[in-house]
RNA sequence: GGGCGAAUACCAGAGUGGCCAAAUGGGGCAGACUGUAAAUCUGCUGUCUUACGACUUCGGUGGUUCGAAUCCAUCUUCGCCCA
Protein backbone atom coordinates (compact mmCIF):
# COMPACT_ATOMS: atom_id res chain seq x y z
CA UNK A 1 0.00 0.00 0.00
CA UNK A 2 1.79 2.87 -1.00
CA UNK A 3 1.30 5.91 1.02
CA UNK A 4 1.49 9.96 0.50
CA UNK A 5 3.46 11.85 2.97
CA UNK A 6 2.43 15.82 4.04
CA UNK A 7 4.13 17.32 0.91
CA UNK A 8 2.63 14.85 -1.60
CA UNK A 9 -1.18 15.98 -2.68
CA UNK A 10 -4.06 13.44 -3.35
CA UNK A 11 -3.82 12.27 -6.93
CA UNK A 12 -6.66 10.64 -8.81
CA UNK A 13 -5.62 8.40 -12.02
CA UNK A 14 -8.37 8.01 -14.23
CA UNK A 15 -8.31 4.23 -15.40
CA UNK A 16 -11.11 3.88 -17.78
CA UNK A 17 -14.05 5.57 -19.29
CA UNK A 18 -16.98 3.55 -20.25
CA UNK A 19 -18.11 3.75 -23.68
CA UNK A 20 -21.58 3.87 -23.69
CA UNK A 21 -21.91 6.41 -21.06
CA UNK A 22 -20.11 9.05 -18.28
CA UNK A 23 -19.23 6.32 -15.79
CA UNK A 24 -15.53 5.57 -15.24
CA UNK A 25 -13.09 3.72 -12.93
CA UNK A 26 -10.09 5.21 -11.00
CA UNK A 27 -8.05 5.20 -8.41
CA UNK A 28 -7.06 7.40 -5.77
CA UNK A 29 -4.16 7.48 -3.45
CA UNK A 30 -4.61 9.05 -0.29
CA UNK A 31 -1.67 9.27 2.63
CA UNK A 32 -3.93 6.34 4.06
CA UNK A 33 -4.15 4.06 1.40
CA UNK A 34 -5.15 3.70 -2.50
CA UNK A 35 -9.46 4.04 -3.31
CA UNK A 36 -10.61 2.05 -6.18
CA UNK A 37 -13.47 4.35 -7.66
CA UNK A 38 -16.38 4.31 -7.67
CA UNK A 39 -16.19 3.77 -4.35
CA UNK A 40 -19.22 3.87 -1.25
CA UNK A 41 -18.36 5.42 1.54
CA UNK A 42 -19.58 4.00 5.18
CA UNK A 43 -20.72 7.11 7.08
CA UNK A 44 -19.31 7.15 10.75
CA UNK A 45 -20.14 10.91 11.70
CA UNK A 46 -19.10 10.02 15.73
CA UNK A 47 -15.97 7.87 15.21
CA UNK A 48 -17.81 5.24 14.29
CA UNK A 49 -20.01 3.83 11.99
CA UNK A 50 -22.37 2.41 13.74
CA UNK A 51 -22.79 -0.91 14.95
CA UNK A 52 -19.58 -2.38 13.18
CA UNK A 53 -16.38 -2.91 14.64
CA UNK A 54 -13.60 -1.94 12.91
CA UNK A 55 -12.31 -5.20 12.28
CA UNK A 56 -15.63 -5.90 10.06
CA UNK A 57 -14.96 -2.22 8.10
CA UNK A 58 -11.71 -3.70 7.03
CA UNK A 59 -12.03 -7.23 6.89
CA UNK A 60 -15.92 -8.25 5.97
CA UNK A 61 -16.85 -4.87 4.51
CA UNK A 62 -13.55 -3.84 3.20
CA UNK A 63 -14.39 -0.27 3.21
CA UNK A 64 -11.10 2.03 2.09
CA UNK A 65 -12.24 5.52 3.13
CA UNK A 66 -15.57 6.03 5.88
CA UNK A 67 -16.42 9.49 6.73
CA UNK A 68 -16.38 11.56 9.95
CA UNK A 69 -18.34 14.76 11.05
CA UNK A 70 -16.76 18.27 11.82
CA UNK A 71 -19.94 18.94 13.77
CA UNK A 72 -20.65 15.82 15.98
CA UNK A 73 -16.64 14.95 16.48
CA UNK A 74 -16.03 18.87 17.72
CA UNK A 75 -19.08 18.63 20.26
CA UNK A 76 -17.57 15.39 21.34
CA UNK A 77 -15.08 13.97 21.98
CA UNK A 78 -13.70 17.97 21.38
CA UNK A 79 -10.73 19.12 20.39
CA UNK A 80 -8.66 18.52 23.13
CA UNK A 81 -8.63 14.87 23.25
CA UNK A 82 -8.65 14.53 19.06
CA UNK A 83 -5.32 16.80 19.24
CA UNK A 84 -3.66 14.84 22.36
CA UNK A 85 -4.89 10.84 20.30
CA UNK A 86 -2.83 12.25 17.40
CA UNK A 87 -6.30 12.78 15.36
CA UNK A 88 -9.52 11.06 14.68
CA UNK A 89 -6.89 8.13 13.15
CA UNK A 90 -5.21 7.74 16.07
CA UNK A 91 -8.02 8.19 18.32
CA UNK A 92 -10.19 5.50 16.10
CA UNK A 93 -7.49 3.26 15.17
CA UNK A 94 -8.72 3.68 11.71
CA UNK A 95 -5.59 3.69 9.41
CA UNK A 96 -7.30 3.87 6.23
CA UNK A 97 -8.92 6.92 4.43
CA UNK A 98 -11.33 9.37 5.84
CA UNK A 99 -13.31 11.99 5.11
CA UNK A 100 -14.75 14.67 7.49
CA UNK A 101 -17.89 16.73 6.65
CA UNK A 102 -17.83 20.36 7.05
CA UNK A 103 -21.09 20.57 9.06
CA UNK A 104 -22.94 21.89 6.58
CA UNK A 105 -25.62 19.22 6.24
CA UNK A 106 -26.13 19.46 9.76
CA UNK A 107 -26.74 23.48 8.95
CA UNK A 108 -29.31 22.21 7.21
CA UNK A 109 -30.67 19.19 9.24
CA UNK A 110 -30.21 21.09 12.42
CA UNK A 111 -32.10 24.53 11.63
CA UNK A 112 -33.92 24.96 13.99
CA UNK A 113 -30.94 25.43 15.85
CA UNK A 114 -28.89 27.56 13.89
CA UNK A 115 -28.56 30.77 12.97
CA UNK A 116 -27.08 31.87 8.94
CA UNK A 117 -24.40 34.97 9.12
CA UNK A 118 -22.46 36.42 6.71
CA UNK A 119 -19.34 35.17 8.97
CA UNK A 120 -20.80 31.63 9.49
CA UNK A 121 -23.24 29.51 10.98
CA UNK A 122 -23.98 30.46 14.44
CA UNK A 123 -25.92 27.17 16.36
CA UNK A 124 -26.77 25.59 19.51
CA UNK A 125 -25.08 21.96 20.13
CA UNK A 126 -28.04 19.13 20.52
CA UNK A 127 -26.46 17.93 23.11
CA UNK A 128 -26.24 20.79 25.34
CA UNK A 129 -27.79 23.58 24.06
CA UNK A 130 -24.06 25.93 24.27
CA UNK A 131 -24.07 28.17 21.32
CA UNK A 132 -20.92 27.89 18.75
CA UNK A 133 -19.61 29.38 15.48
CA UNK A 134 -18.56 27.47 12.40
CA UNK A 135 -17.07 29.83 9.87
CA UNK A 136 -15.38 28.54 6.52
CA UNK A 137 -12.02 29.29 8.17
CA UNK A 138 -12.33 27.48 11.61
CA UNK A 139 -14.06 24.21 9.92
CA UNK A 140 -10.84 24.16 8.03
CA UNK A 141 -8.50 24.22 11.39
CA UNK A 142 -11.47 21.63 12.69
CA UNK A 143 -10.65 19.20 10.01
CA UNK A 144 -6.89 19.87 10.50
CA UNK A 145 -7.14 18.53 14.10
CA UNK A 146 -9.64 15.52 13.13
CA UNK A 147 -7.19 14.78 10.63
CA UNK A 148 -9.53 13.58 6.94
CA UNK A 149 -7.21 12.93 4.43
CA UNK A 150 -10.52 14.54 2.17
CA UNK A 151 -11.80 17.75 4.40
CA UNK A 152 -15.46 19.43 2.98
CA UNK A 153 -15.84 23.27 2.65
CA UNK A 154 -18.47 24.76 4.69
CA UNK A 155 -21.53 25.62 2.53
CA UNK A 156 -25.63 25.86 2.90
CA UNK A 157 -27.64 22.47 2.11
CA UNK A 158 -30.79 23.92 0.82
CA UNK A 159 -33.70 21.99 0.69
CA UNK A 160 -34.71 20.63 -2.68
CA UNK A 161 -37.68 22.77 -2.25
CA UNK A 162 -36.38 26.06 -2.03
CA UNK A 163 -37.68 28.74 -4.46
CA UNK A 164 -35.41 30.22 -7.07
CA UNK A 165 -34.41 33.06 -5.06
CA UNK A 166 -34.00 31.35 -1.87
CA UNK A 167 -31.83 29.07 -3.57
CA UNK A 168 -29.88 31.78 -5.36
CA UNK A 169 -28.85 33.89 -2.34
CA UNK A 170 -28.13 30.63 -0.53
CA UNK A 171 -25.81 29.99 -3.05
CA UNK A 172 -23.98 33.44 -3.01
CA UNK A 173 -23.21 32.53 0.34
CA UNK A 174 -21.99 29.23 0.19
CA UNK A 175 -19.39 30.72 -2.95
CA UNK A 176 -18.13 33.13 -0.47
CA UNK A 177 -17.59 30.95 1.66
CA UNK A 178 -16.30 28.80 -0.36
CA UNK A 179 -13.34 31.15 -1.54
CA UNK A 180 -12.32 31.64 2.36
CA UNK A 181 -12.75 28.41 3.25
CA UNK A 182 -10.22 27.34 0.14
CA UNK A 183 -7.90 30.57 0.79
CA UNK A 184 -7.48 29.39 4.43
CA UNK A 185 -6.23 26.00 3.61
CA UNK A 186 -4.19 27.18 1.47
CA UNK A 187 -2.89 28.90 4.31
CA UNK A 188 -3.01 26.36 6.56
CA UNK A 189 -0.92 22.35 7.48
CA UNK A 190 -1.90 19.36 7.98
CA UNK A 191 -0.59 18.04 11.74
CA UNK A 192 0.09 15.11 11.83
CA UNK A 193 2.59 13.98 8.74
CA UNK A 194 -0.12 13.25 6.53
CA UNK A 195 -1.61 14.97 3.67
CA UNK A 196 -5.13 16.43 3.86
CA UNK A 197 -6.77 17.49 0.27
CA UNK A 198 -9.98 19.92 0.63
CA UNK A 199 -13.19 19.18 -2.14
CA UNK A 200 -15.43 22.52 -2.22
CA UNK A 201 -18.95 21.56 -2.97
CA UNK A 202 -21.27 22.83 -5.94
CA UNK A 203 -24.83 23.60 -4.61
CA UNK A 204 -27.59 25.63 -6.51
CA UNK A 205 -30.74 23.09 -5.75
CA UNK A 206 -32.31 22.31 -8.87
CA UNK A 207 -31.38 25.02 -10.81
CA UNK A 208 -29.42 24.31 -13.84
CA UNK A 209 -28.60 27.96 -14.38
CA UNK A 210 -27.47 28.19 -10.06
CA UNK A 211 -25.71 24.52 -10.45
CA UNK A 212 -23.63 25.69 -14.00
CA UNK A 213 -22.42 28.92 -12.03
CA UNK A 214 -21.20 26.75 -9.23
CA UNK A 215 -19.44 24.44 -11.01
CA UNK A 216 -17.77 26.93 -12.82
CA UNK A 217 -16.12 28.48 -9.92
CA UNK A 218 -15.48 25.13 -8.27
CA UNK A 219 -13.91 23.61 -11.36
CA UNK A 220 -11.93 26.96 -11.20
CA UNK A 221 -10.21 26.80 -7.75
CA UNK A 222 -7.97 23.62 -8.84
CA UNK A 223 -9.10 21.11 -6.04
CA UNK A 224 -8.45 17.68 -5.99
CA UNK A 225 -11.57 16.88 -5.86
CA UNK A 226 -14.99 18.24 -6.49
CA UNK A 227 -18.07 17.56 -4.45
CA UNK A 228 -22.35 18.32 -5.65
CA UNK A 229 -24.27 18.45 -2.67
CA UNK A 230 -28.01 19.69 -2.11
CA UNK A 231 -29.33 16.65 -3.69
CA UNK A 232 -31.62 13.78 -2.53
CA UNK A 233 -33.23 16.94 -0.03
CA UNK A 234 -36.75 16.78 -1.11
CA UNK A 235 -36.19 17.02 -4.57
CA UNK A 236 -37.71 14.11 -7.63
CA UNK A 237 -35.33 11.84 -8.59
CA UNK A 238 -35.23 12.77 -11.80
CA UNK A 239 -34.47 15.93 -11.42
CA UNK A 240 -31.35 15.22 -9.13
CA UNK A 241 -30.09 13.04 -12.23
CA UNK A 242 -30.72 15.76 -14.06
CA UNK A 243 -28.45 18.47 -11.87
CA UNK A 244 -25.67 15.50 -11.92
CA UNK A 245 -25.34 15.53 -15.55
CA UNK A 246 -25.32 19.74 -15.74
CA UNK A 247 -23.02 19.87 -13.33
CA UNK A 248 -20.55 17.00 -14.45
CA UNK A 249 -20.52 18.80 -18.11
CA UNK A 250 -18.40 21.03 -15.93
CA UNK A 251 -16.56 19.57 -12.85
CA UNK A 252 -13.17 18.19 -14.81
CA UNK A 253 -13.24 14.97 -15.52
CA UNK A 254 -9.39 14.28 -13.82
CA UNK A 255 -10.67 14.83 -10.83
CA UNK A 256 -13.07 12.73 -8.63
CA UNK A 257 -16.37 13.72 -8.11
CA UNK A 258 -18.00 13.15 -4.92
CA UNK A 259 -22.06 13.20 -4.77
CA UNK A 260 -23.05 13.71 -0.76
CA UNK A 261 -25.26 12.06 1.04
CA UNK A 262 -26.76 10.11 -1.94
CA UNK A 263 -27.92 7.49 -2.20
CA UNK A 264 -30.48 3.89 -2.37
CA UNK A 265 -28.36 1.24 -4.76
CA UNK A 266 -30.26 2.62 -7.81
CA UNK A 267 -29.62 6.34 -7.25
CA UNK A 268 -26.01 5.36 -7.06
CA UNK A 269 -26.23 3.29 -10.09
CA UNK A 270 -27.89 6.23 -11.85
CA UNK A 271 -24.94 8.38 -11.08
CA UNK A 272 -22.21 6.52 -11.86
CA UNK A 273 -23.78 6.28 -14.95
CA UNK A 274 -23.64 9.98 -15.31
CA UNK A 275 -19.50 9.96 -13.74
CA UNK A 276 -20.07 10.22 -10.45
CA UNK A 277 -16.83 8.34 -8.61
CA UNK A 278 -17.84 8.90 -4.69
CA UNK A 279 -20.70 8.14 -2.70
CA UNK A 280 -21.38 8.46 0.95
CA UNK A 281 -24.74 7.81 3.03
CA UNK A 282 -26.35 6.51 6.34
CA UNK A 283 -29.53 4.47 4.53
CA UNK A 284 -27.38 1.12 4.87
CA UNK A 285 -26.45 1.53 8.53
CA UNK A 286 -29.96 3.77 9.48
CA UNK A 287 -31.87 1.68 7.80
CA UNK A 288 -30.14 -1.62 8.65
CA UNK A 289 -30.64 -0.63 12.22
CA UNK A 290 -34.27 -0.11 11.28
CA UNK A 291 -34.86 -3.64 9.91
CA UNK A 292 -34.12 -2.73 6.10
CA UNK A 293 -32.10 -4.93 3.97
CA UNK A 294 -30.72 -4.14 0.28
CA UNK A 295 -29.87 -7.34 -1.48
CA UNK A 296 -29.44 -7.65 -5.39
CA UNK A 297 -32.23 -9.64 -5.43
CA UNK A 298 -34.48 -6.87 -3.61
CA UNK A 299 -35.57 -4.81 -0.64
CA UNK A 300 -36.38 -7.17 1.88
CA UNK A 301 -38.40 -5.24 5.28
CA UNK A 302 -37.05 -8.13 7.85
CA UNK A 303 -40.08 -7.35 10.21
CA UNK A 304 -41.99 -8.77 7.64
CA UNK A 305 -44.04 -11.68 8.68
CA UNK A 306 -43.47 -13.51 5.73
CA UNK A 307 -39.83 -14.41 6.55
CA UNK A 308 -41.00 -16.01 9.98
CA UNK A 309 -40.20 -19.42 8.81
CA UNK A 310 -37.71 -18.89 6.16
CA UNK A 311 -34.70 -20.76 6.89
CA UNK A 312 -33.31 -19.89 4.09
CA UNK A 313 -29.60 -17.94 4.19
CA UNK A 314 -30.43 -14.07 4.73
CA UNK A 315 -28.82 -13.83 1.26
CA UNK A 316 -27.05 -16.71 -0.73
CA UNK A 317 -23.99 -15.80 -2.56
CA UNK A 318 -24.07 -12.03 -0.40
CA UNK A 319 -21.23 -10.03 0.25
CA UNK A 320 -20.55 -10.95 3.57
CA UNK A 321 -20.45 -13.67 6.23
CA UNK A 322 -23.11 -13.05 7.72
CA UNK A 323 -25.52 -13.66 4.49
CA UNK A 324 -24.90 -17.55 5.00
CA UNK A 325 -24.18 -17.37 8.49
CA UNK A 326 -27.82 -16.42 9.52
CA UNK A 327 -31.09 -17.21 7.98
CA UNK A 328 -34.12 -14.62 7.62
CA UNK A 329 -36.03 -16.32 9.94
CA UNK A 330 -33.44 -15.92 12.73
CA UNK A 331 -32.93 -12.27 11.66
CA UNK A 332 -36.12 -11.26 11.99
CA UNK A 333 -36.95 -13.28 15.34
CA UNK A 334 -33.86 -10.87 16.49
CA UNK A 335 -35.42 -7.88 15.15
CA UNK A 336 -38.81 -8.46 16.96
CA UNK A 337 -36.79 -9.03 19.93
CA UNK A 338 -35.14 -6.14 19.87
CA UNK A 339 -31.38 -8.00 20.14
CA UNK A 340 -28.78 -5.76 19.09
CA UNK A 341 -27.24 -8.52 17.08
CA UNK A 342 -30.16 -7.79 14.91
CA UNK A 343 -28.56 -4.16 13.89
CA UNK A 344 -25.14 -5.34 13.87
CA UNK A 345 -26.03 -8.28 11.46
CA UNK A 346 -28.30 -6.15 9.16
CA UNK A 347 -25.38 -2.87 9.41
CA UNK A 348 -23.08 -5.31 8.12
CA UNK A 349 -24.96 -7.11 5.78
CA UNK A 350 -26.16 -3.95 4.28
CA UNK A 351 -22.24 -2.06 3.79
CA UNK A 352 -20.97 -4.96 2.88
CA UNK A 353 -23.96 -5.24 0.07
CA UNK A 354 -22.90 -1.24 -1.20
CA UNK A 355 -19.43 -1.67 -1.15
CA UNK A 356 -20.25 -4.59 -3.67
CA UNK A 357 -22.47 -3.01 -5.52
CA UNK A 358 -19.66 -0.11 -6.49
CA UNK A 359 -16.74 -2.78 -7.12
CA UNK A 360 -19.12 -5.04 -9.63
CA UNK A 361 -19.75 -1.25 -10.96
CA UNK A 362 -16.39 -0.94 -10.97
CA UNK A 363 -15.30 -4.33 -12.74
CA UNK A 364 -18.73 -4.02 -15.24
CA UNK A 365 -16.69 -0.52 -16.56
CA UNK A 366 -13.68 -1.85 -16.96
CA UNK A 367 -15.23 -4.81 -18.95
CA UNK A 368 -17.03 -2.56 -21.01
CA UNK A 369 -20.49 -3.82 -19.65
CA UNK A 370 -21.73 -1.33 -17.84
CA UNK A 371 -24.51 -0.19 -19.09
CA UNK A 372 -26.63 -3.37 -19.55
CA UNK A 373 -25.46 -4.55 -16.20
CA UNK A 374 -26.27 -1.46 -14.30
CA UNK A 375 -29.80 -0.96 -16.25
CA UNK A 376 -30.47 -5.08 -15.07
CA UNK A 377 -29.18 -3.87 -11.54
CA UNK A 378 -31.68 -1.54 -10.99
CA UNK A 379 -34.68 -3.16 -11.73
CA UNK A 380 -33.34 -6.28 -9.28
CA UNK A 381 -32.34 -3.90 -6.87
CA UNK A 382 -35.73 -1.83 -6.33
CA UNK A 383 -37.53 -5.23 -6.22
CA UNK A 384 -39.81 -4.99 -2.73
CA UNK A 385 -39.12 -9.19 -1.40
C1' G B 1 -70.68 -26.38 53.65
C1' G B 2 -70.12 -20.80 54.50
C1' G B 3 -67.99 -15.84 53.36
C1' C B 4 -65.49 -12.38 50.23
C1' G B 5 -63.44 -10.88 45.58
C1' A B 6 -62.89 -11.22 40.35
C1' A B 7 -64.46 -12.21 35.03
C1' U B 8 -63.46 -6.18 29.58
C1' A B 9 -60.60 -6.90 22.59
C1' C B 10 -54.41 -11.31 21.08
C1' C B 11 -52.22 -10.31 26.41
C1' A B 12 -52.17 -7.10 30.65
C1' G B 13 -55.41 -3.53 32.25
C1' A B 14 -58.61 1.32 32.80
C1' G B 15 -63.63 2.36 32.56
C1' U B 16 -68.63 1.50 37.48
C1' G B 17 -75.77 4.68 33.80
C1' G B 18 -75.46 8.23 28.09
C1' C B 19 -69.31 12.01 25.95
C1' C B 20 -67.84 3.71 24.89
C1' A B 21 -66.05 0.05 19.65
C1' A B 22 -64.33 0.94 24.91
C1' A B 23 -58.14 4.79 27.91
C1' U B 24 -53.13 3.06 28.37
C1' G B 25 -49.11 -0.37 27.81
C1' G B 26 -47.44 -4.72 25.47
C1' G B 27 -47.96 -7.81 21.33
C1' G B 28 -49.29 -8.07 16.04
C1' C B 29 -49.46 -6.01 10.81
C1' A B 30 -47.52 -2.50 7.42
C1' G B 31 -44.90 2.00 5.96
C1' A B 32 -41.01 5.81 6.23
C1' C B 33 -35.78 6.73 6.66
C1' U B 34 -30.56 9.62 1.31
C1' G B 35 -23.20 14.67 3.45
C1' U B 36 -26.91 10.43 11.09
C1' A B 37 -30.15 15.13 17.22
C1' A B 38 -32.78 8.36 14.21
C1' A B 39 -31.53 0.79 18.06
C1' U B 40 -36.00 6.24 15.42
C1' C B 41 -40.69 7.93 13.55
C1' U B 42 -45.80 7.14 11.39
C1' G B 43 -50.30 4.48 10.44
C1' C B 44 -53.57 0.32 11.31
C1' U B 45 -54.96 -3.45 14.98
C1' G B 46 -64.16 -6.04 16.61
C1' U B 47 -67.02 -6.69 11.61
C1' C B 48 -68.88 -4.44 7.14
C1' U B 49 -63.41 -3.61 0.69
C1' U B 50 -62.54 2.94 1.95
C1' A B 51 -64.98 7.61 4.39
C1' C B 52 -69.50 9.02 6.30
C1' G B 53 -72.01 5.57 8.54
C1' A B 54 -73.97 0.92 9.96
C1' C B 55 -73.67 -3.50 12.74
C1' U B 56 -72.05 -6.92 16.75
C1' U B 57 -69.28 -6.79 21.53
C1' C B 58 -67.20 -6.17 27.93
C1' G B 59 -68.20 -14.68 31.26
C1' G B 60 -73.83 -16.94 30.26
C1' U B 61 -79.06 -15.99 30.86
C1' G B 62 -83.00 -13.00 32.40
C1' G B 63 -84.43 -8.22 34.20
C1' U B 64 -84.55 -2.58 35.61
C1' U B 65 -84.07 1.87 32.43
C1' C B 66 -85.59 6.34 27.16
C1' G B 67 -80.46 4.36 27.49
C1' A B 68 -76.29 -0.95 30.57
C1' A B 69 -69.36 -2.91 30.16
C1' U B 70 -71.41 -0.04 34.36
C1' C B 71 -77.60 -1.34 38.35
C1' C B 72 -80.57 -6.07 39.98
C1' A B 73 -81.35 -11.58 39.97
C1' U B 74 -79.39 -16.05 38.75
C1' C B 75 -75.93 -19.46 36.70
C1' U B 76 -70.77 -20.67 35.33
C1' U B 77 -65.57 -20.32 36.07
C1' C B 78 -61.36 -18.63 38.79
C1' G B 79 -58.86 -16.72 43.28
C1' C B 80 -58.63 -15.87 48.57
C1' C B 81 -60.51 -16.75 53.54
C1' C B 82 -63.42 -19.56 57.37
C1' A B 83 -65.00 -24.54 58.60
Amino acid sequence: MSTNDANTPMEFELIKNDICSNARAGVITTSHGKIETPIFMPVGTAATVKCCHRHELEEDINAPIILGNTYHLYLRPGLDILRSAGGLHGFSGWNRAMLTDSGGFQVFSLSGNRKLKEEGVHFRSHIDGSKHLFTPENVVDIQRVIGADIMMALDECTPGTADFSYAKKSLDLTMRWLQRGWKHFNETEPLYGHSQTFFPIVQGCVYPELRCRAAEEVAALGAEGNAIGGLAVGEPAEQMYEMIEVVNEILPKDKPRYLMGVGTPANILEAIERGVDMFDCVMPTRNGRNAMLFTRNGIMNMRNKKWATDFSPIEEGGASYVDEAYTKAYLRHLFISDEFLAMQIASLHNLAFYLWLVREARRQILAGTFKQWKDEMIVRVTTRL
